[in-house]
DNA sequence: GTGGTCTAGACCACC
DNA sequence: GTGGTCTAGACCACA
């Protein structure tokens, strides 16, 4: 399965944002062991150099860490999880509120756009 | 200013995107004259065959109307252009909630943080 | 000039470390332009993506900064600089206390000889 | 344990410095009889002929003698020893000033600093 | 096998 | 020209 990428950004960093995600939303959890940087690198269609890449800059954040014979971890401090999940979660509702504000609504039209959504979906 | 375009939908797609939304957010107003095919092609930086699939695609979900010898016109039916804005609002509201699901955020979680960050701005 | 390595080290961090020196010892001036990626790695023996991971290191560190377009600066913030050098002095002080407890010295032996060393330099 | 080196001195060279502070350290006391030149060279991970030489260096500075037929041993007198010592915590001092002279410290000032280093280690 | 580093060579956007 | 990114291929230490 290899990876889709945009143009609009260089390739190492969707791949850490990709991971990122997997690691914030469970899909690999604290401890577990990442696929050797080549094998990773195969599975989302870029050069090891890349993922080397991408990989280095994660665990400068704390969210992965490398042991030199054995392969990379996620970390076990689900306070650093927590952390970056939350950090993500406040830059899609910008985004979303910035996207929404460029089709002319205001945040408490938008809010109030949410909660009408939410209340249809009860319903169903 | 060329525009930019990612790599994971059609160029024509993303253009029809960017008009709608200039149109929409009234940065083109009701009746108002789109710039030539070609003028606008060199504008966003694309072959006009593809900025002119673009507008005939819009032509189609009445954004637009076209007249053979004087160019493109941003539909004066207020009613069309609202009708795109709330289906654009729609589609950044799911995108929002299928980005935070995948964080692992519920709806109800969802709107509770876009409410604490509404007040947030209020107290600034 | 090509610049000498050890094998203890990475050549990146090693040059990371004598473009530090030339920064804190006044040697590059704050705000002075550093030459080109490519011209300084030339005149260093190392390959330009070698230079370029010691810049970009650098840049973390906030010891220098880079523009698009017209290349890497050293920075214009003193203060930086200043503690950037007293972190240094700190360890080569740790390191010659090491040494010194290598060969036996107390530290207070080490003090009182580099007194010692010091008072025969004046009566020079 | 094999042992590691440089780069920018002979092989040979780094050995004798090893070996060196192993005697004025009193890792090997005076009297004491060293490992065969091939027991010591592969204990280093170097070819036995550099090791001979660097004994055979050791042995003109006087740190050590060898008899023919039971192999090398440290020098039994303790002035030639600590006559070395001294040398050694004479290099290591001017090594240390000249980095620091590197940073722009003065000699003082490097005192100072080594000063206020000392009593802060008094302290805790 | 693993991560990490290094080199060589290429391409891009920006001005 | 500049920095920055990407790929390809190689080598190393470690275990």
């Amino acid at each position: 399965m290899r990876w889709e990428f945009h143009n609009d950004a260089p390739i190492y960093a969707q791949v850490m944002e990709r991971v990122e995600r997997m690691i914030v939303s469970g899909a690999l959890t604290p401890g577990e062991r990442l696929p050797s940087v080549r094998t990773f690198a195969l599975e989302a269609g870029v050069n090891p150099n890349t993922m080397q890449k991408a990989l280095t800059e994660l665990e400068r954040g704390g969210l992965i860490y490398s042991q030199r014979t054995s392969g990379h971890f996620v970390t076990e401090d689900q306070a650093v999880i927590a952390s970056v999940r939350a950090e993500l979660a406040e830059l899609h509702t910008d985004r979303f509120l910035q996207d929404m504000r460029e089709l002319g609504f205001t945040s408490a039209q938008t809010a109030e756009l949410l909660h009408r959504k939410l209340e249809n979906k009860e319903e169903e």
